[in-house]
DNA sequence: GCCAACGTTGGC
DNA sequence: GCCAACGTTGGC
């Protein structure tokens, strides 16, 4: 069993759209990185994928999907109607690959990014990588389980409004 | 909408 | 095969 993280746009495609997707079911297409399209070869039905959206207000971890049909053509590549038309692509060359998931959980609260950055356990999570870009990245089982639990817990203290200390007026007298 | 970081392209 | 130019991603 592999875990891995998922980005979409929610503008794109949001885990509201998953939830009310037929069969919860989606492909996940247009994928036009050569790294992120090995990690979509790699999964294996079964395996668990954080969902996380990227461009949004807060960007955040919003759920869990699994893979239920392993990587096979991405025909949107030779499509030239599709934003993500690829002329290198072509049904004897599909260069690009899909898997399609299937939602398992919406968490019940986001998981800001910047909640995640003060998670200790995730300091290691490519997602978090100043600079990353990938928009599938293997997780590992200890990081998709902290990402579980947190989404479970109560959100983290406010930090209280920066108590705006009154000027301290030099009382004269 | 800015821009840093990174991937891709193409001239040489 | 180097690398500058360009395009894209995505947090901010």
């Amino acid at each position: 069993m592999q875990y891995w993280l998922i980005k979409s746009e929610p503008t794109t495609f949001s885990i509201h759209d998953l939830a009310t997707a037929p069969k919860k079911t989606t492909s996940w297409e247009g994928v036009r990185n050569y790294q992120a399209r090995n990690f979509l070869r790699a999964m294996k039905q079964g395996d668990l994928a954080i969902f996380y959206h990227s461009n949004a207000a807060p960007p955040a971890a919003v759920g869990i999907a699994t893979v239920v049909r392993e990587a096979y053509p991405d025909r949107t590549a030779w499509d030239p109607k599709s934003t993500y038309h690829d002329p290198k692509a072509s049904p004897e060359n599909p260069v690009w690959s899909m898997v399609d998931v299937k939602l398992v959980e919406v968490f019940s609260r986001e998981l800001s990014i910047d909640e995640l950055r003060t998670v200790p356990a995730l300091a290691g999570m490519e997602l978090l990588r100043r600079g990353s870009r990938l928009s599938v990245t293997p997780v590992t089982a200890a990081e998709f389980r902290t990402v579980e639990k947190l989404a479970r817990t109560k959100p983290p203290a406010v930090a209280p409004p920066a108590a705006k200390k009154p000027v301290a007026k030099k009382r004269t007298r």
